[in-house]
DNA sequence: AAGTTTGTACAGTTTTTTCTGTACGAACTG
DNA sequence: CAGTTCGTACAGAAAAAACTGTACAAACTT
């Protein structure tokens, strides 16, 4: 095997368990391998030459390059004179981490927040119907004792998310020096 | 609408936002019905139960609560004189939330660090070849570089995950009073 | 303004995942 | 031990997702 296909192999062979990771996190496995071979090319690339290097579709490049960006692990770079759209994989595998799970985290939030509070008022006039019997309401009290243990999750959620956003979580759990381990 | 209706509506909203919280994290949104109604139900449920429950079948609940075990985010609980199996939804949260990411984190851990290190060895090794261009070794100096940083990373996620399952967290980032927002 | 190039919407195909019914082994019951 | 109940493996059907090619609009070039 000549020098450069061992290079070629070697990198193939992390790019697909990067991928394999990505795929945990719900991302499909050709996304994975796009964000793995944008990680090691240098240069910010251009979607023919993702089409080129993946052999997908151009049309794949470019719904997936839009995935990745709006996850914010791949970015647009601007380059004076090139007219197509170059992109480049974030640099920052810590940024990364901590503008995802913020993202996930945030819509969680968001969308569970406002069922909540809505679910919360359904039921708490419900507690009014005079229809409703002792055992009806012993249910209900349980289900409103629920969700205030939610709302309090989501709170504290909503903290953690702030720590990361903030990089205060860096001062918590710090970045190791370079020659730790 | 009678009230029983009523609070059954409540409860159903609910568990449809819950399941597309859970739809975010991978799971699939049965599955995450499914959670959702073992939440509410404040007694241990038996798979016959959930087949009644969520309308699908009983193989469908065998798989799915299994797979939810596995997440940690409902576990098996014994009830003397009864002889199927009884399944309650882990009612504390933070436990949840805390299990479920270590978990994810340690198993992208575990995936990439065995790889980058074989990786590192290959690409090492391959910096002896004296068919290696000039312009190769630059490509490879490069990839190391970057496998470094990526060490670096996953040393800090271990971290992480250590504050995660140790409950450091909580320190760092308080669970909020019952009153607080 | 006509001609290129570039990115994406959309419809249809292929692949993957989810779900069900049947079948069967293990554990219990009388 | 024969009969019952329970959970799950497995194969196939149904549903969902990923992927491609065509077509077209926007931006650029001459």
């Amino acid at each position: 095997m000549s020098s450069s296909e061992k290079l070629e192999q070697a990198r193939r062979h992390y790019i697909e368990s990067l991928a394999e990771t990505m795929e945990m996190y719900g991302l499909s496995p050709s996304m994975g391998r796009l964000f793995g071979i944008m990680f090691f090319h240098d240069e910010p690339m251009t979607l023919d030459e993702m089409r080129k290097l993946t052999g997908m579709s151009k049309t794949s490049m470019s719904t997936g390059v839009r995935a990745l960006s709006r996850l914010k692990l791949v970015h647009k770079k601007w380059q004076k004179g090139v007219r197509k759209d170059l992109y480049e994989a974030e640099h920052d595998q810590f940024r990364s981490f901590v503008d995802f799970f913020s993202q996930l985290w945030e819509k969680e939030i968001e969308l569970n927040q406002k069922n909540l509070t809505k679910t919360e008022r359904n039921l708490k006039s419900l507690l009014q119907d005079p229809e409703l019997t002792p055992e009806e309401r012993d249910q209900v009290e349980e289900d409103l004792e629920k969700l205030k243990r939610a709302r309090r999750y989501y709170t504290w959620l909503d903290h953690l998310v702030d720590a990361f956003e903030s990089g205060d979580i860096f001062k918590y759990v710090p970045i190791p020096d370079e020659e730790a381990d």
